[in-house]
DNA sequence: CAGTCGATTCACT
DNA sequence: GTGAATCGACTGA
């Protein structure tokens, strides 16, 4: 039988604590967003932890900028960049306020308002590709720099909330290398899972992009 | 102010 | 497996 996922809000407690401990306690939890045709819900599956100033990976490596600002807010609110020219990605920012750390959303499964998901995917050869990937993510929920900030906290705020869903026990979770982080960030094995699950994304190792010219 | 590259994805060979 | 797509942020001069 399957345990019916606690649909409690997570407290920004959750949040503030060191990112290495809320990136795995992540796995299993529900995360709501309610868009205006409706609302989509994904059970994260994949996540990467990113640990601010001392992180040679992080966004916040090289300190605060306008696009990194959430980073350095308080806990449970949402930080979105655009990327690659194309794509947005989607954290939630962890730790005491201004250590600026995050977890990457990296893949999970839709368990609901998955015909919206589709729509937004079209190019998802099935449903458990709909959420396969960080970009992938963000876009089967609809989300981009609009929702920078967002606290996924608030009640009030029903646009993007994170719920208790139902956590797995730690001995299904698997972690391993960073996928695509460049050169000291790839070293730490600060990307979790949940064993044999097949929405989690493949591994990647960071491709340096050939010169043109 | 020009050059470089990215916490990626997709189409194609 | 390989290369293109595509643009904003950041870097260094």
């Amino acid at each position: 039988m399957i345990a019916t996922p606690d649909r409690t809000p997570l407290a920004r407690e959750f949040f503030d604590r060191p990112v290495l401990e809320v990136a795995p306690d992540l796995l299993g939890r529900v995360l709501v967003r309610v868009t205006p045709d409706g609302p989509i819900e994904l059970r994260l599956t994949e996540v990467e932890a990113y640990d601010g100033a001392n992180d040679p990976g992080s966004h916040a490596y090289r300190g605060r900028t306008a696009r990194n600002d959430v980073m350095f807010g308080p806990p449970g609110h949402v930080y979105v960049y655009f990327t690659y020219g194309m794509w947005h990605c989607m954290n939630l920012v962890c730790g005491p306020e201004g250590r600026a750390s995050a977890v990457l959303l990296r893949a999970g499964e839709i368990t609901e308002g998955a015909e919206l998901a589709r729509k937004r995917r079209l190019s998802a050869r099935n449903d458990k590709e709909l959420a396969k990937g960080p970009a992938r993510l963000a876009t089967a929920l609809d989300v981009d720099r609009a929702l920078d900030g967002t606290d996924a906290c608030a009640p009030d705020d029903p646009a993007l909330t994170v719920l208790t869903g139902t956590p797995v026990s730690p001995d299904q979770v698997l972690s391993g290398p960073r996928t695509g982080v460049a050169g000291d960030g790839g070293v730490h094995p600060w990307r979790f899972w949940i064993a044999n699950d097949p929405t989690v994304s493949p591994y990647r190792a960071h491709a340096p992009r050939r010169r043109s010219t």
